[in-house]
DNA sequence: ACAATAATTTAGGTAAGACTAAATTATTCT
DNA sequence: AGAATAATTTAGTCTTACCTAAATTATTGT
């Protein structure tokens, strides 16, 4: 453990690793999308992490970005910040879901071990987050889960939301008001292989039909 | 309402309120001092914010600076962030006395307006923080006190510790050891013109003698 | 009053981290 | 394969906020 790392390296990191564990690469282009700012800039910022001593994140030119054992543990170090936030904002203050994110973002930079230590300790060692995202252990290991998109699931079949992936409030309030929150028991009443749709039948509410740019975002365990 | 400050505008004004509320003024060195930084780095700074629009500081050269209205409600409000914050680290997190002043100079930035109306709820709106220093109410107004330095009292009086003004950790502890925390009651046993030194009963403890270097930083409301 | 000293400001420089525009390298399509 | 397009990198610039060293302005002591 060298020196403390600004938030700007906090959140490539992030970024990085949201990117890759989604499944994409971390290409300049993708970062600078998420980061939002011009892909120039990442070049130069990412060529820079590589070069740290030790090194965060290993890059090839047009290679994009990979993270190293070190980046790997500063990103899930932010993430559990993030998380532990966002679950003792929604238990503690009362906050709801989608209020949660902004303020987690600017908390997860500067929040002290200690700090860390006692709201896990107050909330007892959550595991998901309020959104059902996992929360690197204070080893900054993350829990393995049998979450599975709810995109995948088939006519027929029914699962229990585990986990909503999604950071914008309006769509947050939509999908609790559709009660499709973590907890929540669903069947899937149709599949529609033309554009994807999935009729939902969730808890004992009338069926929702839900596209795929949501259910790709949605995760779920399957049930028996 | 403009832009926010940046956090480095908001340690300057902050710095600017306490030198100026302190009895001093806000001298382009006791600036430095207080941040930590050089002397010329305070001056370009200060000519900053007394060119914004609208201006936080007055500054005439070689006369330190003054902050205006605007600058006052922007110092008054990160300290309502800071103190608020410190007594929620207290209260709802356990943190020691000792322990919350590192914390809160790091949150006190990054906070919403949300945050801190629900800390100030869930605290019951209190007026003191945990080393006694007044909150700022919601409209920042400062609220008024009866304090007076303990280093005013003279042998024969009894008054009631309302606030300890120090941010040293190790010191903190001492006086915590001592009993000298908001809340408890002492005498004044004797004064010493010498070295104006103090010898204090405090509580049902044994005499002890303070420096004016203490002295002058514990404030104490004068029992009749 | 006037020299010595202390405080302050100016001038010039550095480091981060962003930007734009231009050059380069990959990829895709026919 | 070769051209068109897309992605990426390079080069050069900007802003912020700090620094040091030198010049200036105030203050203090005799």
């Amino acid at each position: 453990m060298s020196e403390p790392l600004t938030q700007n390296i906090q959140d490539y990191l992030k970024a990085i690793y949201g990117l890759t564990s989604e499944g994409g690469e971390a290409s300049t282009t993708a970062l600078a999308a998420r980061l939002g700012i011009a892909p120039a800039s990442v070049t130069g910022m990412v060529q820079k992490l590589a070069a740290l001593q030790p090194p965060l994140v290993i890059y090839q030119k047009h290679q994009g970005a990979l993270l190293t054992p070190e980046g790997e543990r500063a990103a899930l170090e932010v993430l559990r910040h993030h998380r532990l936030i966002e679950a003792w904002l929604v238990e503690s203050l009362g906050y709801s879901w989608d209020a949660v994110h902004e303020e987690a973002c600017k908390l997860e930079h500067v929040i002290s071990e200690e700090f860390e230590t006692r709201i896990a300790a107050a909330l007892g060692h959550p595991v998901r987050d309020p959104h059902g995202a996992p929360i690197p252990s204070a080893a900054l290991v993350m829990p393995s889960t049998n979450d599975v998109p709810l995109s995948s699931l088939r006519g027929g079949e029914k699962a229990v939301v585990r986990r909503v992936r999604c950071e914008d409030a309006p769509l947050l309030r939509h999908l609790e008001s559709l009660g499709l929150v973590p907890g929540a028991i669903l069947g899937v009443s149709d599949f529609s292989p033309y554009d994807d749709n999935l009729t939902l039948k969730i808890g004992s509410r009338k069926p929702v039909v839900l596209g795929a740019s949501v259910t790709r975002n949605v995760f779920v365990e399957m049930m028996g």
